[in-house]
DNA sequence: TCTATTTCTATACATTCGCATAGAAACAGT
DNA sequence: ACTGTTTCTATGCGAATGTATAGAAATAGA
């Protein structure tokens, strides 16, 4: 009834995820996008509502796939899960590390003073994500007695979630996967010394 | 013998560079700015050398001021020192901190991947003195028996510098002057218990 | 094969970008 | 006053921005 489209819309969204990821927003104009996601600039406006729209639904797409894959071992595994977690954010190969950074970081900072509304609200929704999951490893640990109890569990995990910030601002500044390891360690050490103590 | 400027170089600077702080690089363009620094596009090329020469004197000031101003105490403090400088980051008032985050960690992350050559430099020149002031501390700190021989000082230095981008990060992101309060808890923490341990 | 529907390609749009230039304006020295 | 020098204001430049639109192309069903 109709032409096929030329493209496929969960490929292109990963290739506009990486793009964006890599570029950053402003600095990737919609022709280059073209090129690099395989969409015209037809479909980017009426199936995917502009450059902003491409946007949004690419942070959703990076924010549900590590929501779905790395957090889960979070629900369960107390401590030993949120130093495996936090390890892979400078483990090469591993799904968190690059050295782009991460796209949630970047546009928080990069879009901080635009900030559309919606995409506050999507930067706000990874981080809260992730704070949640950090608190039900820490309650897990507790729990189990691996944690003292005196530990305060909220302001610890907030400040972890700052932690993973500054991970991948570092590794995006050095342009490494591993540039933010020595502060995994030390927040992981961290953990390790509440536990003793 | 000449027409004499309408403006001051250093007043200049300073709006520069709280303009870039607090909008990004590409986000302020070149008719903003003159707004903002209440200079004319004339003297922006002829005594700046465009906005990315102008760009690059507002990093340098931000920078020399940081060094001159919020660094030296860590020279000889040891680690109540650097615990300072880190609640410093936190502290509504404090010059290093600010909803905008810094503008190092700013710059590091919209212009990572265009990076040229000379803004590369300028952000590497700023970190490497931080880790530095970080170093020298830490080995005050173990001089003076505050900090046992066998902690790892250069990871650790490396660590905070990372972490302090981590505080940047979360304030920007949050447009909070405290939004990162629970990672600098957590660093000054794990000082306190290396100190203990 | 013809039609209806959807997507594609190609082009054009107004705006903005940073930068450049020409002529007016403001001084110091004579 | 006049001159030389520098800086200012005003305007314009080509290029790039994101978006819009018109006509061609590609399909399914009749």
């Amino acid at each position: 009834m109709a032409r096929p489209k030329t493209y496929n819309r969960q490929e292109a969204v990963v290739k506009a995820c990486k793009a964006f990821w890599e570029h950053g927003y402003q600095a990737l104009g919609v022709r280059e996008l073209e090129r690099l996601t395989g969409l015209n600039q037809f479909a980017i406006r009426t199936d995917f509502g502009g450059k902003e729209g491409l946007y949004l639904e690419a942070m959703r797409f990076y924010a549900d796939a590590a929501i779905a894959t790395a957090m889960p071992p979070l629900r369960a595994g107390g401590i030993p899960a949120i130093v495996a977690f936090l390890r892979n954010l400078v483990t090469v190969g591993s799904m968190t590390s690059s050295p782009w950074g991460c796209l949630v970081v970047n546009t928080g900072i990069e879009n901080a003073r635009v900030q559309s509304g919606r995409l506050t609200e999507a930067v706000a929704y990874y981080w809260d994500a992730l704070e949640t999951h950090f608190k039900l490893a820490l309650e897990i640990a507790q729990d189990s007695g691996d944690l003292p109890n005196d530990v305060e569990i909220d302001g610890l995990a907030k400040g972890l979630v700052a932690g993973v910030m500054g991970v991948h601002a570092t590794n995006r500044s050095e342009n490494s996967n591993t540039a933010g390891t020595d502060l995994v360690e030390i927040l992981c050490g961290h953990l390790t010394l509440l536990r003793a103590s």
